[in-house]
DNA sequence: AATGAATGAGAATTCATTCAT
DNA sequence: AATGAATGAATTCTCATTCAT
């Protein structure tokens, strides 16, 4: 059994506080100070857990990816079939506890600094594999090798797509319809016998 | 024969000079100063054409939408046939003058900062009303109105997806390629008669 | 007839929004560019006439004393008893074109200047000496000259006193109020046949 | 034992630093970067402690009449007949802690201030009412409503016009002969019994 | 482990002044 | 005589980071 260290606990409280203080005041007023306020510390201390701002923003955006990995990851654990597989990414992307408005609006800041940072566009590129691995594991077992690969570039341009905007448009975005936009693309690239709703007839 | 304003010229030279450092330096690191310098002008020359940096901002993504909308318009206005308003709008978004790394770079940036700026907020909105309205005139012509809302948000969220994978992907991305992913989603949309390569045939 | 000249208009013009801008904006936002605009001038225009910012705002504190000064004059030259000299001292510190709410604002102003500015300094002493001689020339023919002395400074101080006192109460002073504090102040100085209750009687 | 915080010795410190910065550069030159410098503190501890320079203003303005509060009630305490009670305020308003060149500047800044800024002009106020107050409760006693009013007025209106002198005048001014002056003041207007030479004697 | 005082670099902004037109 | 574009120094304020306690 790991031990739960007092440090790791503070990490987590900190990377939580600079998602939150992200989402209520945006990513430039996103200060130290005020990060570590919302995480009832004090200043100095951010700089005992992270090396500097840089890193607990690497740090954070690690954390949204490591909870989408996870979220995916758990869904792929029961999936069998291809469809099934296809199925856990694309709801793993819009899960409850993924696709939120925290979330999507720290993702678009981050987003926003990926061509200048070397480290986020480190991770950037790591989601970016994994997401398209996951996917061509899937679509390569329904259709030949190039379609599998543009359907895979497809989803992955709406899923990112869908997160943008449900930054963008104020009052949020429907999981349902941004699901359902995602499995409509899917299913017109699909041989007629592993169509969703076919599945579900 | 309008008479061409100084101002006019040294407004636009600003917004450009914002594009350029954006690009180079970053949205964080696009400070007054570097961009006043960009442009060859002293930093007190901004605070003359421009209120202030938030007013720069607002105008420069204001440029850009307009700039975008311009491209599409010309394209529109020798379009005839309801297809022809739909390629209008993606050769649009894709063309090369208006596709480029600084563009995409710059929107990302912008993007981050809508949740935060009701004026940026406000000019996303106009952008995307104009882009769905523009849509949906072609597509009701060629499919009933829930799908061609449907396909009108699908598109949108493509070709939105497609500028953040541009500015996310170090290497850029193919117009051709992103052009190929949103025709492709539009013809599996279309009865069999408006689609592309056939029209092509 | 002495030609008016349009850079004495000029001139006039600027000291007045000078003086407007001071009590409309303070002392520390009555910028040269503001002034220009409450003038109907340009910025640059204002160097035309005043070799510097400093230049303008002596040659404001220039003018409201002379003003004040022949107010004065203007009522000395009438007055032929020592009683009446001294009545137009004080009537033309409140009469009602200087004792204004323009005036006192910005001498207030002035005088927070004056110990930091030769050039503001020697202006207020000549105020003060021309204030000063005024007073004793009548008073020394109604009192012992120590007396006088000790009167002209006291009612000087009061003078000031009730200025400053006008700057600071917000609704405003009543020039009676004030000219019966200053008229209190000599009667008590003075023997019994010149009062003024006694004059008037 | 009440515990002597570091920040209220800051506080003082820059609100001391303040006072002699504006006594010796002037009020306009008196900046935070100065003040600090002055203090032995650096230009970011300002804000750490004042939220503005504006607040600092305000607190140096706010300290300048408690220490001038202080100093009447300290006399105060020990005044027992109305008499006693004026002089207090008087002598208070005149001692050598208090009407100091250093003070006097200072006042006459803020008081060019207050017509611009609703805070200062709020103290400006308080510190009125209270000298107000003050001399009332004495001149009450000795002599009619009315009387009592204007003597109140016509006195602060002489402090008030003290002060200007002393710190208009470039060499200073004498303390007794402002004593004098207000003093004499209140001499004229108070029953032959309750004069001050009288009282000496 | 934790605090928060303190620093100093760097940001936006303002403004007097100059100068070409 | 007049404009207003342009400059660049100066100012306020913010913030990441350090460090003594």
């Amino acid at each position: 059994m790991p031990k739960i260290e007092i440090s790791d606990i503070r990490r987590r409280e900190l990377i939580a506080a600079t998602i939150a203080t992200i989402y209520e005041q945006g990513f430039a007023d996103a200060t130290v100070a005020r990060i570590a306020r919302r995480a009832g510390l004090s200043t100095g201390i951010v700089h005992h857990y992270f090396r500097d701002k840089d890193h607990l923003l690497e740090a954070t955006m690690r954390s949204l990816a490591s909870g989408l990995g996870m979220e995916i990851a758990a869904r792929l654990a029961s999936a069998e079939r291809p469809r099934e597989r296809l199925e856990a990414v694309i709801d793993g992307n819009f899960s409850a506890t993924q696709f939120t408005r925290e979330a999507v609006t720290a993702w678009t800041c981050f987003w926003s600094q990926v061509p200048f940072s070397e480290r986020l566009s480190r991770i950037q590129r790591v989601i970016y594999s994994r997401l398209r691995s996951n996917l061509l594991h899937a679509l390569r077992q329904m259709m030949p090798a190039q379609q599998a690969e543009d359907t895979a570039f497809g989803l992955i341009t709406i899923i990112d797509g869908l997160w943008l905007r449900a930054a963008l448009d104020g009052e949020g975005l429907d999981p349902v319809r941004a699901r359902a936009l995602a499995y409509g693309f899917v299913d017109t690239r699909l041989p007629a016998g592993s169509k969703s709703n076919e599945a579900a007839a």
